[in-house]
RNA sequence: GCGCCCGUAGCUCAACGGAUAGAGCACUUGACUACGGAUCAAGAGGUUACAAGUUCGAAUCUUGUCGGGCGCACCA
């Protein structure tokens, strides 16, 4: 029995209580079920009887205790007993909760999915760099949970896009260009320019590849050097974010959305809507309309758009391509955008509280040893995803940065995340998912074919074995808040939980027959256990993208 | 000055208003003729920055104070 079918047993117990008419209880439409984190406390308890008392009149522990004794009664629950103020606490029977195994392996990839977000068109917008240097640490968070976030939307039934916006437009890319130039000349980058090792590798690269670039004349050949150092830049970006696991459903270039019409197209609508104004020879939004503390300028005096025309435009241009829900993951030094882009679905019409989503990731600081390594982009002295990757692989990259909510600051230790042992939780995780599989091929080398053997779901009655499948049971609604929340790292702390569960199990219940034993209906009862522990694994790390391997 | 985020074990961090605030690392002590010991068991470690309030109940919500990070362009 999973929480979701025990929550609807409660249900029924309460709405009975109602018709008998002993207490006028009004019957909640959703009631509360949770996992006690004392295992004395049962498998489940329900804090109904507090939340309905006062409202019904009656003292919790009284209405608790009828509601005890009305849950006592039903088909599969062992036992339930009131507690503290009003706590009922409730003890499965043990083919009830044995059941679930049966119903993890059956539903297979499917078990964690749910729809509580059927329905909604989500745009998940991430990283989204100027393409003019490698991805860095900030970009790197985002990668992982973003992707996560994504991920688990569409394990709650939302149908999602992950979109790049490629900044390619205004005088960032001007400088890059020059920096690029200079350095193929053998001369100094310009002080405002970039300065990383990587601009002479490019400028190695495009003279390498197209020598006669150093003898057009120079402003063609500062065009030259820009479009050429921005489509190696920009595949380089790919490429390792491929490398990554994080895999973009669209690449969008804030270019094309000038030359695509989308622009004024934006433009217009913001004006049908009646917010657009003339004011200094500047063309306006008046975003304190909704919220911003300032109003902001769409259009300069000298006619040129602003980086925030494209922002608007692009929102525009996502919702004409169906997305309902816009979100939008910035780092900690964009949260002043929060205000200003709810304003702009405002202003274009839209409900700003459930049209657009911003998302703010504070830092990731990183330390070698206790001594922080510092990040600077135009500096060159960057650590980068593909160093981190180098350094600790993929899972232990991504697994390391989607443990953690994205909105907290974060400090990772690269002597300790380059450690491939148990501090690194990703390996316990995926320890777990290896034991299992060892298990499941020692028994398919003995033969046992369990999944067409009896199964016998009131053998799981160890008290590790009902710990367990608490764990199991609980993944669906795991998963249903992570991407409520938007918080995947809730995903990755229940692994480690299950994980724990399985070490637990494993250590106290022998699963296969020993040498001269005979296989009996207990045996062939873990084996499910063991095959759903693997499948509830497997769905979880590659929620977060994250390898679930049969050996390590 | 205004605004946003954050103060939880020695360290890095959990805990969607619930019961005795939990993990990992580090520290102490046990369990290997191993279904994979990359594991398990036990111990020690806390005034949840501080103070008031809200209620059956607060790390969580409200207000204030202190401390830290970041942001406040006709830049991109």
């Amino acid at each position: 029995m999973t929480p979701e079918e025990l929550a609807v047993v409660v249900r029924g117990a309460l709405t009975d209580l109602a018709e008998r008419g002993d207490m006028s209880v009004a019957v909640p439409d959703e009631v509360h079920i949770e996992r006690p984190r004392n295992r004395d406390h049962g498998d489940y308890a329900t804090n109904v009887a507090l939340t309905l008392a006062k409202q019904a009149g009656i003292p919790p522990r009284e209405l608790a205790t009828a509601l005890a004794e009305a849950l006592a009664a039903c088909e599969g629950i062992d036992s339930a007993e009131i507690a503290g103020p009003g706590f009922v606490n409730i003890r499965l029977d043990d083919a009830a909760q044995g059941e679930l195994a049966r119903g993890i392996v059956t539903a297979g990839s499917a078990y964690g999915t749910g729809n509580a977000l059927a329905g909604r068109t989500v745009n998940v917008e991430f990283i989204s760099a100027n393409p003019t240097g490698p991805l860095h640490l900030g970009h790197t968070r985002w990668a992982a949970v973003g992707d996560a976030i994504a991920r688990v939307l569409a394990a709650a039934g939302a149908t999602v896009a992950k979109e790049f916006y490629i900044n390619d437009r205004g005088v960032q890319m001007d400088k890059f260009g020059a920096s690029v130039m200079a350095a193929a000349h053998g001369q100094p980058v310009p002080e405002d320019g970039y300065h990383g090792g990587y601009i002479l590798d490019l400028a190695a690269e495009i003279i390498a590849a197209e020598p006669a670039i150093l003898q057009l004349p120079e402003e063609e050949q500062l065009i030259a050097f820009r479009e050429a150092a921005y489509g190696l830049q920009l595949r380089q970006q790919q490429s390792v974010l491929r490398i990554f696991h994080t895999e973009f459903d669209v690449w969008y270039s804030e270019r094309t959305l000038h030359d695509s019409g989308a622009v004024v197209k934006g433009l217009d609508k913001l004006r049908g809507q009646g917010h657009v104004f003339e004011l200094d020879g500047a063309t306006w939004l008046r975003t304190t309309d909704f919220g911003d503390d300032k109003d902001r300028v769409l259009i300069k005096a000298d006619g040129e758009y602003t980086y925030f025309a494209s922002d608007t435009a692009y929102y525009v241009d996502k919702r004409d391509r169906g997305f309902d829900l816009c979100v939008y993951l910035l780092g900690a030094d964009h949260h002043g955008y929060v205000n200003r882009l709810r304003a702009v679905a405002a202003c274009a019409g839209d409900d700003m509280d459930d049209n657009v989503e911003v998302l703010i990731g504070q830092l990731v600081k990183i330390v070698r040893g206790g001594e922080e390594v510092k990040l600077s982009k135009r500096a060159g002295n960057i650590v980068t995803l593909e160093d981190l990757v180098d350094e600790v692989g993929v899972d232990a990259a991504r697994y390391s940065l989607i443990r953690y909510p994205a909105d907290s600051p974060l400090t990772l230790d690269l002597e300790v995340i380059t450690q491939r042992t148990s501090d690194n939780p990703v390996f316990y995780v995926q320890y777990a998912h290896a034991r299992v599989c060892s298990v499941l091929r020692n028994a398919e080398d003995l033969g046992i074919d369990w999944r067409n053997s009896d199964f016998d779901p009131a053998q799981l009655s160890h008290p590790r074995e009902g710990e367990l499948l608490g764990a199991l049971g609980q993944f669906p609604r795991i998963v249903a808040s992570a991407a409520e929340l938007r918080e995947p790292h809730r995903v990755a702390r229940y692994l480690e939980d299950t994980a724990t569960a399985y070490h637990r199990f494993y250590d106290a219940c022998r699963v296969l027959p020993r040498g001269d034993e005979q296989l009996e209906p207990e045996h062939i009862a873990r084996l499910w256990l063991c095959a759903a522990t693997r499948q509830v694994i497997y769905n979880g790390l590659t929620m977060l993208g994250v390898s679930a391997p049969e050996r390590m």
